[in-house]
DNA sequence: CTTCGACACTTCAACGATGAAGGATCGGTT
DNA sequence: AACCGATCCTTCATCGTTGAAGTGTCGAAG
């Protein structure tokens, strides 16, 4: 093992001159600079990270705690942990995977320990009960989700009453009046994910504004689920001409039973996604969709957490801040103006 | 902060005795032990990591490298990274999260700082620039997939070859002679990914031992692209009754042009999948199904690592296993009798 | 010709844990 | 009474890095 001795050594100065030039801190003469940087090269030196941990009292490790559950969808999760990870990267950090079934003790054992300098919470409930242990150690942290009290924390998510907003209008401005909301599973609802909750206001109050009727139904994404919903939806409104999907698992089966049932999209029904754009690319009909970037979300995340982490560490306090992202509406195949009453 | 000192202080012991009584390595005395357990509760007592990891000459973390890549069914990449979080937990280790876009000079980077103690690799290929770099570092990994020369190394991975031989006899079983096998898009072929040339030889000596006729065709998993591959295989082989799918995303559009070609699953071609069971049950019908457990693949990673890292401590060489995970057949609603001749 | 400040580097004491080596205490054996 | 071994605990050096404080040198100002 290489340690900082032996580039000392090697450069011909002390081991405090090589974390000088290593950190920046101090100013060192190009001469020096230029030697010990060659030593560490041709050495292959690389900082022993518990050494430089515990004498700088940081890891330069943020935590990122994700969801185990299921039921949101997956991919989006992962592309989310990814941009945490090379945006984390490109600040200097590593990122710890933890699982949310750690809970609070877990928050507890990551910032007691040293751990990690951070954390970024995935999943959060509008009363999480690790925001109170986040406070209590004092810990600097960033959520993504919108919780209750989000004192010392900042925050980032979609901005899904936009989103939901942006249903509406798409489907107004073609003339849709009677509008079938499929939502996720009735459990997501029970349990005030923020994002399902949201996304519906956004959508109730902009198609009040715009004088749509609309009927909101969960649904738990199987296709037997599916199936049922769209029976009751028939069944209560058979005017219905416009679909909004928030459940991507019963995307797929949705279009598959409005074809079996004789209606043709666009020209029939219109249906419009909230959704990953890649999953909207492949269904036939291309779907119309409203996407919010899952990779920004983690970027963001991540400059949050670093910029509080600096803060902190010069003895400021750090701004909570909060960040909502706009989406995007992507017009494709499946929708069009509604059809001329029979 | 809390101590090891703060906690000796407080149970009227030396701080190597409360290093003891918590690692276990000396023997203590009832009552010694009692009082420093409780005064560790009491005080909230947890090790500093940093100081831990420069004192014992390890982390308790095994990094684990995600590929960037979204060619592969990304949900799998997340099941598997859970179940690693989770089963590591339970050894007492943490886990890191790297991209494989830091390639080889990522693995030097964690190796070299002592960051982690052992790296689990996924989306490994054949010959893979990174396996070099562990060997010349000395440091303890286990594959996600299989490598050419995997000396110094353990690996685990589902058996394609099995899997590609069950799919082989379930559909000669049902009398099918003539099937068709979509696999990934050609990119995958050319990387030489060992899952896709692995499933694919498997079938191809079972179909051969069983006397079926078969096409594989790639496909890029699009709308588009499915259509293309199965046009090309309806035009070439016309009397095709099975397909094997081994693509995620052209599940959903194979399903449907089947249906608007008139062709109707089970009673007219057999269709088995291999994916998740997650996935395939949300097909409408149901899909019949080959799948290796993404879970116990972590799982497997886990230990595999834990205990190369185990004997290595105790100064001993690490055996270098190779783990098949047999894959499982269910048989659900799309497969069936072939038809007969006409 | 002293003094001062700027610059460039070094010295050295932390940081908080581990674990080898070294007591202290005690019952039992010669 | 002296010694022994076992048991249980403590002392202390160590891990590799950081950064405050200190040293030495040199040019410019007084």
């Amino acid at each position: 093992m290489v340690t900082i001795a032996d580039v000392a050594r090697h450069a011909g100065v002390s081991s405090s001159t090589v974390s000088y030039v290593l950190s920046g801190k101090r100013a060192i003469s190009e001469e020096t600079r230029r030697r010990v940087r060659s030593s560490v090269r041709e050495l292959g030196y690389h900082p022993n990270a518990g050494a430089r941990a515990l004498a700088a009292r940081r890891s330069h490790i943020i935590a990122l705690m994700v969801p185990l559950r299921t039921d949101v969808y997956v991919p989006v999760m992962m592309e989310i942990a990814i941009a945490v990870t090379t945006s984390a990267r490109q600040h200097g950090y590593d990122v710890l995977l933890i699982t949310n079934d750690e809970g609070p003790d877990g928050v507890r054992r990551i910032a007691a320990s040293g751990l990690a300098d951070g954390l970024i919470l995935m999943d959060v409930e509008l009363d999480d009960e690790r925001i109170p242990v986040l406070r209590a150690q004092g810990t600097q942290a960033t959520l993504i989700g919108l919780a209750d009290d989000a004192r010392g924390l900042s925050c980032v998510d979609h901005d899904f009453v936009a989103a939901g907003a942006l249903c509406a209008d798409h489907l107004a401005d073609l003339g849709h009046r009677e509008i079938a909301f499929i939502g996720y599973g009735s459990g997501v609802y029970h349990r005030h994910a923020g994002y399902a909750e949201r996304t519906l206001a956004g959508f109730r109050d902009r198609a009040g504004q715009r004088g749509l009727r609309f009927l909101h139904r969960t649904c738990e994404g199987t296709y037997e689920s599916t199936a049922g919903t769209l029976a009751r939806v028939l069944a209560d409104r058979p005017g219905t001409t416009g679909f909004v999907v928030q459940n991507e698992g019963a995307i797929g089966p949705l279009l598959t039973l409005l074809r079996t049932s004789g209606r043709t999209v666009p020209e029939d029904v219109s249906v419009i996604a909230l959704c990953q754009d890649q999953l909207a690319e492949q269904f036939a009909p291309r779907l119309t969709a409203v996407t919010g970037s899952a990779q920004e979300l983690g970027r963001v995340a991540v400059e949050q957490i670093v910029g509080r982490l600096a803060v902190a560490s010069d003895g400021g306090r750090p701004d909570d801040d909060q960040a909502l992202l706009t989406p995007t509406l992507t017009v494709r195949e499946s929708t069009g103006p509604a059809p001329l009453l029979p």
